[in-house]
RNA sequence: GGAGAGGUGACCGAGUGGCUGAAGGUACCGGUCUUGAAAACCGGCGUGGGGCAACUCACCGAGGGUUCGAAUCCCUCCCUCUCCGCCA
């Protein structure tokens, strides 16, 4: 969530950006409940200022008879008080966790995806002297994906990928996870996009694909059974991705300065309803509702929260020209970078057999907009106290897949590996 | 899942219902001493909110309750540990 004080500060800039984004939130609205709340909180502590003093007063004595009535008086009228405060708090968390987090200067203002600017295209387009095919035709070709079985098993958005393509897969991740842990690789990415960042590696992690309801909420990422799965008998949702179950890892921690940046390579299934998206990308594996995603996430000081946006994109680009995939880079409109969003990039890999880019990759900057809820928190070496910054990035999910198949199929549809990864796959040259 | 023991500041750890936002120790910071360091000694050292400030309020796993007054008593939940069971 914002910062209430920001807010008292700018109402008019957060009002602004909070439309820019989409959402209608009624700012000043916000700042009467605001200041309603102030008010209440600071005449209950006055009422128990009195109480406390009463108390205080009678630690050796035996309470008068009017001592007593006195207190219970007070205890009255704090009780009564701190209801109307619950219920002005209560009203004024809700519509301040609606708040949307601010979007940076050079994020473009638009109303919808569409108004997203595509800032940069990597690579050159393959050519095929036949005509390229979908990655779900070649999966289904070679038996790679059964998305018949897994309806009968499991419902629709769901499939058994296997063989080669199963492959494939932990040779990508396997892939990613030697070169992001690999200290030499991240500084010559520093250096060949001329960042700041640290290179220091990422440590793998697995977390748990679970997470218990009160903390899932204070990521700002649970948005409602609407589109998470929620477990029937416990306080527990499927995470929708590792960043879900890794930004709360240091919830009510104060991290020290020394340890920054904070860098974990997390991997879990990721549990997605994707409702709303009905008969979009019915075909393959480009849309499920389970999918296994390898993705960054980061704590590092506030100062530094840019460069490690930019430098989480660079390692992207890294990976994507390292499979020689032709991408291109897209900057999120205000409309499409989601709320907790400062900041978002997207990659998207060009896709032949079906003639168009389509997203593989999403970096967010989310700034404090966590750590104010989870209340990770950084202390410098001068002993001050800040709100750490997240961010978090996609290394690879399965859609990079479908980049393989279709850009590095052939007549007969067979799939030449990419270089980097064939001593992943026992030395095969094509699958 | 069954039985038991616990959750106190960065860490260890004391805490009889009021004198405890919390003893004592460690770590850390500043100082004295020392050629330097160590040791010793002195001082400082939680977080968050409100207020221009003085100051004040809250927080001893979380949430309720009892009481004039709760870290301390009661209830619910969460978590950790030990033993048993089950399991990759």
């Amino acid at each position: 969530m914002l910062d209430i004080r920001y807010i008292r500060e700018n109402p008019q800039k957060v009002q602004t950006a909070a439309e820019s984004k989409g959402y209608s939130v009624d700012i000043s609205h916000l700042l009467s409940l605001d200041e309603n709340r102030r008010e209440l909180q600071t005449k209950v502590e006055e009422v128990r200022r009195e109480r406390n003093e009463l108390a205080d007063g009678l630690k050796q004595t035996k309470p008068t008879p009017e001592q007593i009535t006195r207190g219970k008086a007070l205890k009255t009228q704090v009780a009564e008080i701190e209801d109307r405060l619950r219920v002005v708090d209560e009203e004024f968390m809700t519509l301040l966790k609606k708040v949307p987090n601010m979007p940076l200067e050079d994020v473009p203002v638009g109303a919808s995806e569409d108004e997203n600017v595509v800032v940069k295209t990597v690579g050159e387009l393959p050519k095929f002297d036949f005509e390229p095919k979908n990655h779900w035709e070649i999966g289904q070709a070679r038996g790679w994906i059964d998305k018949e079985r897994a309806a009968k098993v499991a419902g629709s958005r769901f499939a058994y990928v296997m063989g080669d393509l199963a492959r494939l897969h932990f040779a990508v991740l396997q892939f990613a996870l030697d070169r992001l842990t690999d200290e030499n690789v991240l500084q010559q990415i520093v250096t060949d996009n001329g960042l700041t960042a640290s290179s220091k590696p990422f440590v793998p992690v697995l977390p748990p694909a679970m997470i218990r309801t009160e903390v899932y909420e204070a990521t700002a990422r649970l948005n409602g059974e609407e589109q998470t799965y929620k477990l029937a008998d416990d306080e527990l949702w499927l995470n929708a991705s590792a960043e879900h179950s890794m930004s709360p890892m240091y919830q009510n921690e104060i991290l020290d300065e020394s340890q920054l940046p904070l860098r974990y390579l997390g991997y879990t299934t990721a549990f997605r309803r994707e409702a709303g998206t009905y008969g979009k990308d019915m075909e393959g594996i480009f849309r499920l509702h389970q999918f296994d995603k390898l993705e960054m996430e980061s704590f590092t000081a506030a100062a530094d929260s840019l460069q490690e946006h930019l430098f989480m994109v660079a390692v992207q680009e890294y990976l994507m020209q390292q499979l020689e995939l032709p991408y291109q880079v897209v900057m999120k409109c205000t409309a499409d970078i989601g709320g907790p969003n400062a900041r978002g990039i997207d990659i998207d890999v060009w896709l032949p057999g079906q003639n168009m880019y389509r997203e593989t990759h999403t970096a967010d900057l989310i700034t404090d907009y966590q750590t104010r809820r989870l209340q990770t928190r950084v202390r410098h070496g001068d002993g001050t106290i800040e709100l750490a910054h997240t961010n978090d990035a996609t290394a690879f999910s399965q859609r990079p897949l479908i980049g393989i198949i279709e850009n590095y199929q052939t007549a007969d549809a067979r799939v030449r590996v990419p270089k980097v990864l064939q001593s992943y796959l026992g030395g095969k040259e094509i699958l």
